[in-house]
DNA sequence: AGCGTCACCCGGACGC
DNA sequence: TGCGTCCGGGTGACGC
C-alpha cells in the first residue's frame, strides 16, 4: 500500500460515480468538522450560502470536482488523500470525515481526507479558482499541434512542465511518468528540444495513459479508490528496480523538480 | 519574465 | 516503542 494520488482519471471516476446520485438534488445543510478545508469563503459564510441551493451539474476540470449550484459553484480539490462518497444520512461517519453536505433525498455527500490537504471552495464565478488552469488533455481542441506549440514556447524540463497545472490540467506524478515512458522521452529533456515526432508521441502518450486510467476506473493505490485496476498496468510508476516492460532494464528512480520520477534509462534517453 | 528551488500544510509508512 | 525522515499537490516566496 502506497500513497494516494487522485489525478485526472481518478477524479473522472469519482465524478461518474457521484453524478447520478447528487445532480438534481437540493442541499439542506452542511456539517463542517474541519473548518480549514474551507478555502473560500469563511466556513460561516459557506454554511449560510450553500443551504437551499440545488446541484445542477457535476463536472471535472483538471483535478477539481465542479458542482454547479443554482447560484454559486462548489469546487472540491482532493489533493493527496481526499475522497468523496454518497452515503445514506443515517450511515455511520467514515474515518476522517470532515465536511458533510446533506441532500434532500436523505443522502449525504461526504468529504473525507486523512491528511487534511484537500480544499473546498464556494464561489460565484468558477473562474476565480479554475482561471489559471491549462488545457484539458482529453478535449478535442487539445491537438498534437497545440501541445507542440506550448512545449516549444517553454524551456523547462518535461517532467515539471507536465506537472504544472497551468501548462496542462489534470496530470500528476503517476501519469506524467507513464506518459514520458510511453513516449520514450527522458523526464529531464527540455521542452523546446523536442522534434515534431517526439511532440506528437508525447501528445499521443498523454492521452493514451489518461484514457487507459479512466478505462480501468483509476488507480487504487490504497483503500480510497476501491474498484480501480489501473495500478496493475503501470509501466514505471512505483516499479523501481523492476524490469522495463519493453527492454528489461531495471526502472530507475530519480528526483526531478523535487518529485520522485520513475523512468527507463534505456528507453528514455536524451 | 521565466525558470528552479525551497518551505509549508499533514499523517501514514518506513528505517533505525 | 519511539523517534526522525520521506512523500506528495499546489501555492507562494525568493533568487538568479
Amino acid at each position: 500500500m502506497g500513497q494516494v494520488m487522485p489525478e485526472l482519471p481518478e477524479i473522472e471516476t469519482i465524478v461518474r460515480r457521484l453524478r447520478e446520485q447528487c445532480v438534481g438534488h437540493t442541499i439542506k445543510k452542511v456539517r463542517i468538522r474541519w473548518p480549514r478545508h474551507i478555502a473560500k469563503p469563511s466556513p460561516r459564510q459557506f454554511r449560510q450560502r450553500i443551504g437551499g441551493q440545488s446541484i445542477q451539474s457535476l463536472e471535472r476540470r483538471g483535478k477539481y470536482l465542479v458542482f454547479k449550484l443554482s447560484s454559486d459553484t462548489l469546487l472540491i480539490h482532493l489533493r493527496m488523500s481526499g475522497d468523496l462518497v454518497i452515503l445514506p444520512s443515517n450511515a455511520q461517519p467514515r474515518k476522517y470525515e470532515h465536511t458533510v453536505i446533506c441532500l434532500d433525498n436523505h443522502y449525504d455527500l461526504r468529504f473525507c481526507d486523512g491528511r487534511k490537504f484537500g480544499k473546498v471552495y464556494l464561489v460565484a464565478q468558477a473562474e476565480e479558482v479554475l482561471g489559471k488552469l491549462g488545457p484539458e488533455p482529453l478535449e478535442d481542441t487539445f491537438t498534437a499541434k497545440a501541445l507542440a506549440e506550448r512545449l516549444s514556447s517553454r524551456k523547462r524540463m518535461l517532467k515539471p512542465l507536465l506537472l504544472d497545472q497551468a501548462f496542462l490540467a489534470g496530470v500528476g506524478n503517476i501519469y506524467a511518468d507513464e506518459a514520458l515512458h510511453a513516449a520514450r522521452l527522458h523526464p529531464m529533456q527540455r521542452s523546446n528540444t523536442l522534434s515534431d515526432s517526439q511532440a506528437e508521441a508525447l501528445w499521443e502518450s498523454i492521452r493514451w495513459v489518461l484514457q487507459e486510467g479512466i478505462r480501468h476506473n483509476g488507480s487504487s493505490i490504497d483503500w480510497v479508490y476501491q474498484g480501480g485496476q489501473h495500478q496493475n498496468h503501470f509501466s514505471v510508476y512505483q516499479r523501481t528496480d523492476k524490469p522495463c516492460h519493453s527492454c528489461g532494464t531495471p526502472v530507475k528512480k530519480i528526483t526531478v523538480g523535487q518529485r520522485g520520477t520513475h523512468y527507463c534509462p534505456t528507453c528514455q534517453t536524451r
